[in-house]
DNA sequence: CGGCTCCTTGAGGTTAATCAATCCTGGTGG
DNA sequence: CCACCAGGATTGATTAACCTCAAGGAGCCG
């Protein structure tokens, strides 16, 4: 039956996320019933500012960026989120969406409506510590990221290089001198990094560039190489 | 007995918070069991980024605030906190703190332990609901943050007296012209201010004193008057 | 080929941090 | 009572970061 193959896609989506990845059979089973698939292209909004708060995502795959436009036309990228994680959690209790949300790629989504997620939660202590979790990690994740806000936009950009190679990272670690050297490749367009780090296309490339001539990365298109790791910490840190 | 003048007090505490306000009396008298009672004086450190994350914490009276220090000896001001509120909920799923903690006056507050509170939470569903929502809330005061920092300093002044007013603001309006005007005291020392607002004392200085020049505002020591609200609302938006 | 978007590079201007001097205000001790 | 000092707050001058505006490339698709 094709309720049956639909369900178990479903529930294999919901344990491969971060947020549900160890909930038992009959957790993931009442929360797939609840869940509402949905399919997006590229460049679609999923929710914007203000808009009143029903529900909040799974992204099973594909990626979006939560975002504010500021009064000037400027954007700022609050976070990237990647397959398996979920993004809206802060409206499970608040009445309207504080920030827009647009797809990067095309995605499949999972919409959880709040009410009967409370409801589930109600019922599952489990649950309800497991999502307490996934917002203690993202508030840690907020914290560093208005620190790094203060940081000149070089601490930023190494702080982003570091991070993106130890997480996504190649571990293609080359055995030579200090350290070695990873390789890893940026995720999305300059464009869009730019706003995630909070300055201008401009200033993210000239400040690439000087990177690349003090020799500390190696950089061809979107593939990076982190040649004096030694040296980006000690720029990650002002 | 004293005994039960203490927990009355504890249980009266914990009733005036916000995230424990509306509690049935049993879970109030279970957490009260929980609750480790402390007395700390001006700018004693409540707990500094790295320690082991052991507890969260209520803040029954007093003021603290919640900081990083930069690499080059700055300090940058997350959050102010109030009597009522909590700090530290970030840790109930870390396994260390992600920032500093400091008095800013002298405080009442009750150590929570994540240990007991965590089991307390799995046998009290609405408990976890609280909580949730009380994190929920934090989520969308960090957005606000961090999308503040990305706009220009009196803008972000700007967001902090109006803030200010609306919440422990003096409803002192004075019906007269454009939207009345409103009174208010500045809570902490410039110095701490500018920290909140992410800047210098000068930066902070400079900043009031066109305020002042332009007629928005009058300053009087730590009694601020709003007189044009308008104006200041324009320069909240960038 | 022309138009497009994305990225880079250059020049100039603006914001805000830094450095430094002065001015209060309150407290202390002669 | 007053000289003195310490800390916070202000003000001015300088400097650095980075945004803005403007002008090219380089790849891509009609």
């Amino acid at each position: 039956m094709s309720a049956g193959i639909l369900t178990r896609v479903i529930d294999d989506d919901l344990r491969r996320s971060t947020l549900f990845g160890t909930l038992t059979d009959d957790q993931i089973g009442k929360l797939a019933a609840i869940c509402e698939p949905q399919s997006l292209p590229t460049g679609a909004r999923v929710f914007a500012q203000g808009d009143p708060a029903g529900a909040f995502y799974l992204l099973a795959s594909g990626a979006v960026k939560v975002f504010k436009l500021l009064r000037d036309g400027r954007t700022a990228t609050l976070r990237h989120v990647d397959a398996g994680e979920t993004f809206g959690e802060s409206v499970l209790f608040a009445d309207a969406y504080p920030s827009n949300v647009e797809t990067m790629e095309e995605c499949r989504l999972y919409r959880i409506p709040t009410t009967a997620f409370r409801a589930l939660v109600a019922d599952e202590p489990d649950l309800a510590l497991r999502i307490l979790g996934s917002m203690a990690r993202l508030l840690v994740m907020l914290n560093q990221r208005i620190e790094e806000l203060l940081l000149p936009v070089p601490a930023r950009l190494a702080r982003y290089l570091l991070d993106l190679c130890a997480r996504r990272g190649g571990p293609t670690t080359d055995g030579a001198a200090t350290g070695g050297t990873l390789v890893c490749y940026l995720p999305t367009s300059k464009r869009e990094l730019a706003a995630r780090l909070g300055t201008v296309p401009e200033t993210l490339s000239r400040t690439l560039a000087q990177l690349t001539r003090s020799g500390v990365i190696a950089l061809d298109e979107a593939r990076f190489e982190i040649l004096d790791v030694a040296a980006l910490e000690r720029m990650a840190q002002r």
